[in-house]
DNA sequence: TAGTTTCTCCTACGAACGTAGGAGAGAGCC
DNA sequence: GGCTCTCTCCTACGTTCGTAGGAGAAACTA
């Protein structure tokens, strides 16, 4: 993997990017503008927290609209999400097992989520050397 | 909770800790001999993230042999994983459905997995389910 | 065209992290 | 009782993150 860094997004940046993957792509005003109104940061953060989303290659300018940029997503939530918890695995040591238990213990995990699992996983071929991208 | 506060961990501390867990209290040059030799950080690293974790409540000292101080574990290494996967799940807007669907997907929750946690869950004590879970 | 608004770009700064060196105190060896 | 080894404690430094201000350019507005 060269040329396809998975970059490490933080709470912070995961909001923003949040906002790019649910509008799609966006100006900075807009973006600061799906924060709730109390706690919003301000507009340079945003800002700066979207500069150095540009230079980990996490979006992108895509078109200039008067003299604000437009910025869309180049890594998709689902690979944001998978990054973190490739990430929160490794930390286990690679086990799922811990989490699962938790997520049991918890109780943030319903029966019918692991119905739904367990459909997905039997509906699963058989270890695909290429991953299926959803979405 | 004034008392009992479950400090961030990173992932550095996370491996001293581990060694603690695994091993009891120990001293600071048996955590930091506890990393392979290859890569393995400088003495004073490892004392420094000590004296941090001891700063979070993480570890306290225990009791001094020679003029080394022993360390034991604060935390637990089971509060410290939910911990950690308390925050995953805070990045996914709490829904747990985002990480069954990673760790299907990436072949790392196999059926057996699955039936323990539908069995894990049965067995559970039934708790008032406070917001209806969307399917 | 001049004023006002809005953006961009640069700079800054404190906290947390990972990393580690150096001074000095205490323990054990001979 | 020195000498050496080890450990503690203090200090430091580069990076990332969250936070944001200010200068100046560009664009809308009257």
């Amino acid at each position: 993997m060269i040329a396809v860094p998975k970059p490490k997004l933080t709470k912070l940046e995961l909001k923003l990017m949040e906002a790019l993957w649910t509008k799609g792509p966006s100006s900075v005003r807009e973006i600061q503008e799906s924060f709730p109104a109390k706690g919003r940061p301000a507009y340079t953060t945003v800002q700066t927290i979207v500069y150095r989303l540009e230079a980990k290659n996490a979006l992108r300018r895509t078109k200039k609209i008067g003299n604000a940029h437009i910025f869309e997503a180049v890594v998709s939530r689902t690979a944001a999400q998978r990054r973190l918890i490739d990430d929160l695995l490794g930390l286990f040591g690679g086990r799922a097992q811990p989490l699962m238990s938790h997520l049991i213990e918890s109780g943030q995990l319903t029966l019918g989520d692991i119905e739904d699992a367990r459909a997905a996983l039997r509906a699963l071929p058989k270890k695909d050397p290429k991953e299926p991208k959803k979405e």
